[in-house]
DNA sequence: TATTGTTATACTCTATAACTATA
DNA sequence: TATAGTTATAGAGTATAACAATA
């Protein structure tokens, strides 16, 4: 029940904020596919940030993440692993070749498909971003706190795998 | 530690599905951050399948309420409230205009700025579109269980308002 | 015939900056 | 000078379809 001016918008409610009109969401507020889009949108937008810090783009880190952890990963595995199709990662791994943070080798047993493994400074990449990403973890935390966190994570889970 | 095949690709482990390559997402699957990503992306995708079977767009959803629950608001308050610069809300409004769900009339007082609102046709969409909304957040709700909702959603609110 | 990766193309969503018309 | 909304333009991310090379 927020009210706070007379006839006209509240202008100058506090000194040097802009004016701003309550706005009523309706339902919207109270559902779960909003909010959990607003949680995202945010987080993201958090993430973005720390990894400007250090001169990459945050949609990088999955695809380095993965590429490490699956030594000689080919791209279609990689688009399948990552969900999206494998023309959409084709941009993806040639800016990371390009840049020096991926290295791709053609395979003498079937010719038309590449290995894909980080070099030296896409391991160095990685782990600027995975220190920045424990960092935004942490903070992530906080808000959650630890009683609740691997139900929260469970439920994100469950989500992502289930929904239909 | 899972294995599963001989010195190949498990191919063929069952008839008829494509052989897939266990995939190591490291501790991508134990954060926060990702898992958010994932949900939203999955909750999204349900939501678009629905909204699509009544011809529109999910993203129109949540501006077409916004109009709704907020009577005569202008442009740039709408921006203001889905967190978009106005410039991008130019073709949004331009589009629901196009298609008759929304009305503009200018502002007497202030011929720079315009009132929105909702037409006949505004309201059907949005009362169809809320509908499956409904549905749509039914299945979230079995997902996430009765008991852990409230709490859920209060995680949610509280990282879209604080991530830093 | 089927698969891997690339190319051509297109669509959505977003932003910044410069503009217009009003204030 | 400042504000509301538009236009021009650009960039990221995504997809489908057609293709060349290879299997």
């Amino acid at each position: 029940m927020r009210k706070s001016g007379g006839k006209k918008l509240d202008r100058g409610v506090r000194d040097g904020e802009a004016a701003v009109k309550p706005i009523d969401f309706g339902p919207l507020a109270t559902w779960v596919g909003f909010n959990l889009r607003m949680a995202q949108e945010a987080s993201f937008a958090a993430f973005s940030h720390h990894s400007a810090a250090i001169g990459e783009n945050p949609g990088r880190f999955a695809t380095l993440m993965l590429i490490a952890r699956n030594a000689d990963i080919s791209q279609t595995e990689l688009s399948a692993a990552s969900g999206r199709d494998k023309s959409s990662l084709t941009p993806v791994v040639e800016d990371l070749v390009r840049r020096g943070l991926v290295e791709r080798k053609r395979v003498d047993s079937d010719r038309r498909t590449y290995r894909l493994n980080l070099t030296a400074a896409g391991r160095k990449t990685l782990a600027l971003m995975t220190r920045a990403a424990r960092k935004h973890e942490r903070n992530l935390d906080r808000l959650i706190g630890t009683r609740d966190k691997q139900r929260f994570i469970a439920i994100l889970k469950r989500i992502a795998a289930e929904i239909e």
